[in-house]
DNA sequence: GTCTATAGAGGGATAGAC
DNA sequence: GTCTATCCCTCTATAGAC
């Protein structure tokens, strides 16, 4: 990586044929990484799987690390969206909430695992990229107003500390959990326990700082 | 990594000579590793902060993932003794051990940074490896013993995902928020709040499921 | 035992033809 | 816009001198 130039992609699929090399690209990058690990993510790998020439490869993207960039960062708008979906449904106590979200990301974490295990070991590429820093305010603003409804005793201060834990148990758990093959029923025991835990964390937070 | 050797070290040093070159490797290996980071991490550099030569490597580490295996292992031997002298400390109760164990494990995380955000980057090279996968079994052994004391109500299958999720928790939290530079009262704060989460699992453990 | 020198392989990125 | 060919660099590991 001689040149310094972002990870940001390096233009937007605007017109058609271009949207549709770009996908190709990103779907081939998942292939290789599913299939030959972090290590072995190189751009001619890319480059074949998707059917195209190393050349056209850098006219979408400026580096090897922009498209692991991009991969990484549609996984987090696809978490964030759950995220917000099921921490803003109403019809459920805010405990309910937090079992579900639990069970749905354990059980996304899982189904692609190889993946994201991948995807976590390629994070020294693009981690320090500016791109990367700022895109993770979105879910930290969601878990603030999930907090603010359901544990308005505690201070900003408060919330802003046991937002972060709960976030990072989650990913952190999360992926550590599925870096080994499990079963379904394995699955829902582990995410009930870990809700145990969360729920556990939020009704002392509600109750017990008011 | 041509050949697969496996990340035993070659030799343990019997001799006062080879004990000392050992020792300035392992030295020189985290210094590299603080200075350059887990992609910068070459056998050439770590033999020039060592003052040896390349061969001379070779004939103490069959190959690079050896060096990072014994100093993640060594990580992980301190890690489960700290773990012991606190969870086994009869002195305190069960919530007060949980607490000052997080303290400590975040307090020494924050010490080492650079250290351990490197070593994480480098577990690709020896997540695989059969001694690493065995080396894990020590903690699981401390935590569950101190669960059987602490949650005597709960059922050992409880026992074992609770204290899987206790460790997984710690550890990955803890990696997650020693990844940027963090005051002493953050810290504290930080540990304050991850402690909290840990301890009301714990009660409803030993409550909740008798 | 320790060194120097280098083989050998791989991969990021680009130049220039078409 | 896309391709092929290749430059150039880095790195692991070893061979062989001393």
């Amino acid at each position: 990586m001689p040149r310094n130039a972002g990870v940001s992609s390096r233009k937007e699929p605007q017109q058609a044929r271009s949207s549709e090399l770009v996908a190709a690209v990103l779907s081939a990058a998942i292939q290789v990484l599913e299939a030959e690990g972090a290590q072995r993510f190189t751009m001619a790998r890319v480059a074949e799987r998707a059917g195209v020439s190393v050349g056209s490869l850098y006219q979408y993207f400026p580096n090897k690390a922009a498209i692991l960039f991009r991969l990484q960062s549609d996984e987090w708008h696809q978490t964030s969206a759950m995220l917000r979906a099921i921490l803003e449904d109403g019809t459920m106590s805010p405990g309910a909430r937090v079992r579900a979200l639990v069970h749905a990301f354990i059980r996304s974490e899982c189904e692609e695992a190889a993946v994201r295990l991948a995807l976590d070991d390629a994070a020294p590429f693009y981690r320090d990229a500016p791109e990367a820093i700022e895109a993770r305010a979105d879910s930290t603003q969601i878990v603030q107003s999930f907090l603010r409804e359901s544990a308005p005793g505690a201070s900003d201060g408060e919330r802003a500390i046991a937002g972060d834990i709960m976030k990072t148990t989650l990913s952190g758990v999360g992926s550590s959990f599925s870096a080994i093959p499990r079963a379904p029923d394995e699955i829902n025991a582990y995410a009930d326990a870990l809700a145990d835990m969360l729920c556990a964390y939020l009704e002392r937070l509600a109750g017990g700082a008011d």
